[in-house]
DNA sequence: TTCTTGTTTAATAATAATTATCCAAATGGC
DNA sequence: GCCATTTGGATAATTATTATTAAACAAGAA
């Protein structure tokens, strides 16, 4: 389970030739950037960090690749929400089931889940008010049309 | 548990005189719509519905009074991440603690969470491929400044 | 190597989502 | 109803993201 940053840039050239991606210099830093940067970075902090060994680089690239790479399965990210807010209009905690086809959320009971138990303590000074779970998966009109998303959620 | 829409609105004037938020024809509207919506609606959508009850009503104040819903804990939102994408870098599936105050996110090893089950079988048709729980609260220093935020997660 | 072709980049413009500003109008305690 | 305060609407500004396109580059064949 060695991760190092030399490793995932190794397995990254695999999966790029893998997928019939061309191997940039614009790319192999782009995501040496996202690697380095830990955490969970927007495109605008990798343009930042990209930015200093690449001056010329463009935002639009960045963004352009990071996309290549997360419908590549090179990278994940954090929520398939982002863009515009939605509101929850069921009162009750509840649970979601998440089509990263389409995006669509479907809202689970919350008795349709075991209670969810963490097995050791949060960090020092950090409150917890409750778990809520996602389920990542297909809908079924997205199962249908691409199946082969199953491999990278 | 009666949830009907005539119960909400009823429990939405409580709340608002309790948090001394005027009682205007507008919210009343806007907050019926994102009830009798259901699903999880966008402010766009609901700016939709409402425009058919108030033709001369602004984008800006739908934006304006969900806002105003959410930080008095009248309504919650399926996200704290809307609008920015974020990227994974840790390449092991993990759990997320969410700060509902400031939107920092922290990755929980998987194995500090004892394995999600779910007690029944997923709506037809569905495919899921791996659960993930955020873990809503408040991080250290957002606890410090803000513990009210406790009531409405 | 060099050539050829399809891909990728950078710059720019366009679009979508959200927030700020400012003044008129409505609300609520008295 | 009266007045101080809050709120609403129009508009502009900001932020996040995608589309377009001509020029530069990568990868495989010769």
């Amino acid at each position: 389970m060695a991760h190092t940053v030399e490793d995932r840039l190794k397995k990254f050239r695999q999966q790029c030739r893998a997928a019939g991606l061309a191997l940039t210099h614009q790319r192999e830093t782009i995501f040496r950037a996202v690697v380095e940067s830990g955490g969970h970075p927007s495109p605008e902090r990798i343009y930042g960090l990209v930015k200093r060994r690449i001056p010329a680089i463009s935002l639009a690239t960045v963004y352009k690749n990071i996309r290549v790479f997360l419908d590549a399965g090179l990278l994940r990210e954090v929520t398939v929400h982002h863009g515009t807010m939605l509101l929850e209009t069921n009162p009750e905690d509840h649970h979601h089931l998440v089509c990263v086809g389409c995006g669509a959320i479907l809202d689970l009971e919350q008795e349709a889940v075991e209670p969810v138990q963490l097995r050791r303590r949060p960090p020092a000074g950090y409150r917890i008010f409750r778990p809520r779970v996602e389920f990542l998966g297909l809908c079924p009109g997205c199962a249908r049309k691409k199946p082969e998303k199953s491999s990278h959620l």
